[in-house]
DNA sequence: CACTCAATGTAATCATCGATTACATTCGAA
DNA sequence: TTCGAATGTAATCGATGATTACATTGAGTG
């Protein structure tokens, strides 16, 4: 009521909630029909435009032309607005990486585990701000979300498997399958996140390279894992507990 | 005047400017004599309590026994505290990684290297939320910052050193020194973010152990590194990561 | 020693935010 | 038609970041 004029409901509203209307439960008549969707939409492109800080219920609730206290009834909390878009977010990356692993040269884990790795960096270099909600388990409320455990799961047992795999037919056999695991992740992890933390562009590798560039980490990280494997003419070796300096 | 009672002011705040008086200037008197050193302790240990989108202006000051205007003298901006925050961050982290550089085996580029990833993971795993401020740059205004340009800048070009350094000894020798710089450092980052996001306790390695597991993984990719310039496949093994359960 | 003034903190204020409740409207099924 | 559940509105509360006018201090100047 401060400056807004109260009446765009009637117009806008409707005109969204009949677009997008796959028609939830009923039809979508008056009472915006798909306010927690159109929240949702309007949730992801605040992300966008000023990263996951930006984001404000009531903003979110502006652009769907309904009044601050309107997105309670769908979500209680900032934080279950947030975590409904990271559910949207790692659905996506979901799709993407397992779609990738399925296309893949077949019989081959390391090939599949490049791919899952482009796929991962393809997709977080392409939705920086998608992947900046999911990453960040401080904006989310993650173990209240069945889809995004389940689903983070799925890929972390994607990506075992696949290292699992690759020890079987010898390759990187002399690497400690969990160390294989946390470096494969965490090299990943990394360039994602640094691109969206911003610590790319002052590296000197910009956005349409950076792509680029961090393929070629993991081809160089890959090819590493290959070359372990080969039997070097070095039998296994004890480990030894490391003596740290 | 909501609930607050608004008196403590005198009893409080000149308690707490005389205790930690270690006089910046003249006398610690009564103008608090060092709020912005005082403040920006406070917000460290807000950082430390409930991460960086915990702390706020006035529970800054709150603890600091002023009032909420105050910080404005100082501090025009939430920002420009974190900034302040992430300054002091950035300066012990890059005194950390040069002297565990300074005190490796000398003339071994990869020793040396291996040292500064180590170095760097363990700071940032003993100090997760000062990392979490100095690596998410939405934080702060990094290009005001001199000191933290420049820091960042040393540590850099420490890498890069010993990058080119590694290859005129002919280690590494066949690997793009751009693309192994990335890769150096997306691990490192990627390691210390995941933690600082939470992402590594749901895979099995937990606090304590984390350190050891992520220094494994800095060793496997040394390691890799020293492979790939020897001549294909008769790579003395020189250490090896702990293989684990 | 007294005065002045820049530095520094206080008080008060504003707009915005997240959260929450009481109330109103609409839809749809009995 | 009626009535109840779903869903949105309005109003409110406490807290926040920011900003201003004002007060106080203490250090330097004469």
């Amino acid at each position: 009521m401060t400056t807004r004029p109260r009446s765009s409901r009637s117009s806008k509203a409707k005109v969204a909630a009949k677009k997008a209307g796959p028609r939830k439960k009923g039809r979508a008549g008056y009472h915006h029909g798909n306010l927690r969707e159109v929240l949702i939409e309007a949730t992801l492109a605040l992300v966008e435009e000023g990263g996951p800080e930006a984001v404000t219920v009531r903003e979110a609730a502006r652009r769907a032309g309904v009044s601050p206290g309107a997105p309670f009834r769908h979500f209680p909390t900032r934080t279950s607005l947030m975590t409904a878009v990271a559910e949207e977010a790692t659905h996506r990356l979901h799709d993407a990486v397992f779609a990738a692993v399925a296309s893949s040269e077949a019989d081959d884990p390391l090939a599949a585990l490049r791919a899952m790795g482009r796929a991962y960096l393809r997709w977080a270099y392409a939705n920086p701000t998608h992947f900046a909600v999911v990453s960040d388990r401080r904006l989310i409320d993650y173990d209240s979300s069945q889809s995004i455990v389940r689903e983070n799961r799925e890929m972390q047992a994607l990506m075992v498997r696949l290292v699992i795999e690759a020890r079987k037919r010898g390759l990187a056999a002399d690497i400690d399958p969990a160390v294989a695991r946390l470096a494969s992740r965490a090299l990943v992890y990394g360039l994602a996140r640094m691109r969206v933390d911003g610590h790319l562009p002052q590296w000197g590798v910009q956005d349409a390279r950076s792509t680029e560039a961090a393929e070629a980490v993991i081809d160089l990280f890959i090819d590493g894992l290959m070359r372990a494997g080969r039997p070097a003419a070095s039998a296994p070796p004890r480990r030894r507990p490391r003596s740290g300096p």
